[in-house]
DNA sequence: GTGGTCTAGACCACC
DNA sequence: GTGGTCTAGACCACG
């Protein structure tokens, strides 16, 4: 379900928050679906319980998962993280236009780029 | 001529790669301009000389300035780095796009943020 | 009658208790009604029977119900814990007003969110 | 310049968090002070230094202290956490005021209340 | 020296 | 069984 990627230089507990919310926001692990244990997870990936642990608090704190001790770690409703989401992803769209065009790359190809994804997305 | 963001989680030595090849980019500085001395942007910033040593060794790596030894560093003609920037920037452009619509974000509203920079840069 | 919220962090049991005692503080439930027997309760909530065993425990502890073996537990004398709870909840308002102060808010502000809160009880 | 209380039952780094930004709302410690070291703390506290880590960490996200890998970590300027802190305290007194009118104090007894603390803070 | 990440192993309350 | 906290000790990049 997931794999880890040794080589990237991003701490593991990023990559996993990262996996885990991309599964969520494009709807592989649904609402109210359970997450894999805390222990569990960490014996599949064979690292240590606690970074597991890290990454399940900072998907919790970002309101992508809810976990209750003794009951085990699930998926939010989308509504509660969806908002965030856009604005987070909208944000990073707006800093690659406006490098883009500090550095100077011609409008014409900027305008191609967008209109390709955007073809590609209909 | 360069200030620091002690709240940037990044390395100093970054964002001073950051900010050079910024200036050089945007063409405040020119090609075969002399960059300042380790020493004296050391003092400037009172920063440590490693930590500007270090960002020079990053700049030299990624073609925007040359140095010779005992007359100092000076930056690169703009032909040899121009296009690596171009693409790298572009790349990224291209995965925020990719992540809006994955997410969801509406064509229109994608439209939208895009004509605004584009028109902002006439 | 009770409905859980998971995505509350605090203990289940705890959630019982709060839900009960409102009611109860609130006259909902009067003195001498019976309460839901654990096993009903359980069932109804679908959670394990333990865990309303030991929401009733605190529930007698803090006075505001009697069991009685075989027979079941019962809503206490009103006079048996109001008292206790008017002083808990004005040390709460106590120390809400303390740390505003302390943080600085303005006196206006604070006697607004009062005159509100005061108005609406009427 | 910190205790700890081993009576209280909330964990040791959430202790920590709380002294702190007391400390830093009241003023004790100013705008880019420098705060004591994780492992000199943890040290001083006889505690793990991962236990500060998690503290400090906390506090940075709550924009109370900033952190840079190599030079330790620094108090915020005010503006930085002051307005959430604000709404953070007015919402604590909120759900007093609510809870004190819902378990039916005497709209009296809380304006002789609120009068007190507003008049000792003059 | 600093903060940040990770492991190994333990204990706790809750369910 | 679950998540949550904590300790002990290690390694890393940064300054």
């Amino acid at each position: 379900m997931i794999y880890l990627d040794y080589k990237d230089k991003r701490p593991i507990y990023e990559q996993i928050v990262e996996k885990f919310s991309d599964l969520i926001v494009k709807g592989v692990i649904v609402e109210n679906e359970k997450m894999p244990s805390v222990r569990t997870l960490a014996m599949e990936l064979s690292i240590n319980p606690n970074t597991i642990q890290r990454a399940y608090q900072e998907l919790e704190r970002s309101g992508y998962i809810y976990s209750s001790a003794g009951k085990g770690s699930f998926v939010s409703p989308r509504s509660d993280f969806i908002r965030s989401r856009h604005t987070e992803v909208t944000e990073r769209l707006k800093a690659a236009l406006k490098e883009a065009i500090d550095v100077g790359v011609h409008r014409e190809i900027i305008e191609t780029i967008v209109n390709q994804y955007l073809e590609g997305s209909k």
